[in-house]
DNA sequence: ATCACATATGAGCAGATGATCAGATACACA
DNA sequence: TGTGTATCTGATCATCTGCTCATATGTGAT
């Protein structure tokens, strides 16, 4: 699999930038349990609705959701089981060796 | 899996945060290969020595990368095999469906 | 002890990011 | 057509990020 090229660099950091977002973070795992429209979302999350939908955008735009109308309400679902599967495998993660409380940090052998 | 606490939210964004810049992506693509040193990485991924060493530092305190001295050298590993698997899906992911070229962007439904 | 090599670190700055606010747009219904 | 609801969008601003530069620390060899 040899070293990755810049381009794809560039492409793999901005599929994690889209998911670096606690907001982000909370629509998407909302949206894995199934499709939901904006105001909706708003609430789970806890932010406005401009906020979700600027949000969404970004989403949008990375292909990871999806949106159609329904009546006067926008639906958003995910647009991609890859995103669910690499979600569903990061959340793992952070319930394994994450044994910590509090906030991040505090070095591992330098100094 | 229900949907997800404000704290495992904040934690899976901290960990998608660390892979969302191009040059640590490289980084850990380069580390997935093996181990390597601080001066090495640093021409493998185009960027000073310094920028380097501070971008390490980043994915010490994540805990995603490892590092032990060597002689004058310090050399860093991935200190997770999660990780690798989460990078490794997430690299097989943009290579499916991307089959774009330029820049990113333009939306999907709204307008 | 001194020097060169390898890495780490703090300050500082330019550019990116995410929320809010105000206003635009789209739709349903009377 | 007009009104209320739902969502989108641009501007703005405070905060965060990542790089560079200068300097400190650590290691091996002389």
């Amino acid at each position: 699999m040899a070293t990755i090229s810049a381009e794809q660099a560039r492409q793999l950091a901005e599929l994690f930038t889209a998911l670096s977002d606690p907001s982000r973070v909370r629509i998407i795992a909302a949206l894995v349990e199934g499709e939901t429209n904006v105001g909706a979302l708003a609430a789970i999350v806890g932010i406005s609705e401009s906020a979700v939908s600027h949000q969404l955008r970004t989403l949008r735009q990375m292909r990871l959701v999806r949106a159609h109308r329904q009546g006067r309400r926008v639906v958003y679902s995910l647009d991609d089981a890859h995103v669910a599967d690499i979600f569903q495998r990061s959340l793992d993660h952070i319930l394994h060796d994450s044994p910590d409380g509090d906030s991040s940090a505090l070095d591992r052998t330098p100094q």
